[in-house]
DNA sequence: GTATTTGCAAACGTTTTGCGGCTAC
DNA sequence: GTAGCCGCAAAACGTTTGCAAATAC
């Protein structure tokens, strides 16, 4: 994989990005900085950063692939209602059930649903 | 939501599966015992069925949604070489630091990624 | 010099939607 | 009777791809 201006400004948005974006959120993000970037680049860009393992894809609410940059253990809590993604830096242990299958883990991904304090306090 | 021919198939197919079909594998077999039902008719009863929580979404390795009836706790273990997708009975705890953010918890996906024993055992 | 990457635009495959007719209740 | 459902086909949507020009090394 060589080096180019676009793929590094795409893992930079990635990185210092809180939120877990999509294509097109990361798309409008660079184009701050490379006005004349297209979508596709960034679509294959995303692809060959998430191949060779720099970024994973993110479980959500909506039918778009959501983009995370950040790789150290942690798990998602998603909000019924609002649809937001919350990181939390924990490890949750793995079931002895599946090294007895025959599973080996290698990498989890966990999610959890219901509701944020945001959305239980505003009643709304 | 009104009594229908149509989606009682659909969930029966769900429920009677044991692998995570997607949209266009559910209207196949359907369409063994209904052979005029539309594609249409399928995604409009899995949208329902879904927001009445009949039925869940699972993860997967390719761009279709894959849909599951069994909603008993049970968490997934997807194989990155032949991309199936095992089902382990079991319940993974959740971390404690969850509850101290003020985040409760309703239900839970748990996805283990690693190469199963089948792909493991024949080297290929 | 050449293999990789780019911007552009067209193509792709999955999913959603609008319609008039049909069905459950 | 009427609200909800159907089949059909077209549209919409996110994503991928083919191409010739530009770029990295």
């Amino acid at each position: 994989m060589r080096s180019s201006r676009q793929r590094d400004a795409v893992l930079e948005v990635l990185r210092s990005s809180c939120d877990h974006p999509t294509a097109d959120m990361i798309f409008e993000r660079v184009r701050t900085e490379i006005p004349n970037i297209s979508l596709g680049t960034v679509y294959r860009n995303l692809g060959q950063l998430k191949d060779e393992g720099f970024i994973t894809v993110v479980e959500s609410s909506d039918t778009k692939v959501h983009y995370e940059g950040n790789l150290t253990d942690h798990i998602h809590f998603l909000c019924k209602k609002c649809h937001n993604i919350t990181d939390v830096w924990c490890k949750s242990p793995v079931p002895s059930q599946l090294a007895k299958m025959g599973l080996q883990v290698e990498s989890q991904k966990t999610v959890y649903y219901g509701v944020c304090k945001n959305c239980r306090d505003n009643i709304n």
